[in-house]
DNA sequence: AGTTGCATGTAAGGAGTTACATGATTAA
DNA sequence: TTAATCATGTAACTCCTTACATGCAACT
């Protein structure tokens, strides 16, 4: 359950509402938590419901801008420091290469060459996104600056695992 | 879609009963892409409904062991091959670390240094599973060994920005 | 006779995706 | 007045998880 741990966590730095939030998923948090818009609105919908975020205020357009209340700092809290947490993660890209021994050598190479591009692509992105940044250094940006480089550091290590990948695929295929 | 390719993938390779595949998933495929018992058996079914897998045998204790048809080769073949692959990941894991900031220092490195210990942890068992396997060399065996070289290369990345995202919340928070 | 491992599922519910649907405000 | 953007949702569906439920076979 990490969407509603996601909301409460953008919530508590300023109130928003589901608009601003979806805003928000795409620059930057998305990179680890995709949203969709329908599931976005329903999750504040149940978070209100349960008394974890409550209206602070509505706007034009009928906007609803929602805070943290201090039952939601609690449960942010609790889902941060729990001991046993989650560290599953997915990849259907990953997934794919298990099963390149069912294609041609040639395929195989081209799935890879792919998985290096699109990952030198993201790199090239989050460079340039840590270039244009103004780091004032407050506690939030700290934050998302140590994702930024988890994401630098990751998209590098694929890249040359899927070059490194290919030469193999090509001299043992 | 990916569950259904992976049961497909797996048979490419050989026959195998629900049962059997799930053992292979906890012992490899779980680590990009895990799966319950609930859903494989129900995959099992709609595959066979539609054709792409069907039962080529039984045995003791109700066993079904079901293989691949061409049309699911065909099905596993177009998942492998078409162009707008889906490159999204999602980690619970470092969506935490936007979150930090929320925390007292001293939880943040907590949470930080815990990161880096289950990425060691991960990083020694993917160490062990490497140097007792036997390297046969077959293509099969090759794809398993790409991906538990990227896990290598990932978790000892992951590790690695664990220690310094710790030093900089030390330093910066 | 009892335990372990093999083998298959159902039921219920929550999480996530895709498509559809509506309406208000602002700027060109 | 038209288009873009802001703003909120519902409906239908699939995916995934957790808990429950059953029974056979082999070994001790």
């Amino acid at each position: 359950m990490s969407l509603p741990h996601a909301l409460l966590g953008l919530l508590a730095e300023q109130p928003a509402s589901g608009y601003d939030l979806l805003k928000r998923f795409e620059s930057g948090l998305a990179v680890v938590w995709p949203a969709q818009k329908s599931q976005v609105y329903g999750e504040l919908a149940k978070l209100s419901e349960k008394g974890l975020i409550e209206v602070t205020g509505t706007g034009a357009r009928q906007r609803r801008e929602y805070g943290i209340t201090e039952a939601g700092r609690a449960e942010l809290r609790g889902w941060l420091t729990e001991p046993g947490t989650d560290f599953a993660f997915r990849s259907a890209a990953l997934l794919r290469v298990f099963f390149l021994w069912t294609l041609s050598r040639e395929e195989g190479v081209d799935y890879l060459e792919n998985f290096a591009r699109i990952n030198r692509e993201r790199l090239a992105a989050l460079e340039a996104v840590r270039d244009n940044a103004e780091w004032v250094g407050d506690p939030v940006q700290i934050c998302g600056w140590l994702i930024l480089e988890y994401g630098l550091r990751g998209s590098t290590t694929s890249a040359e695992w899927a070059d490194w990948a290919a030469e193999r695929l090509t001299e043992h295929l």
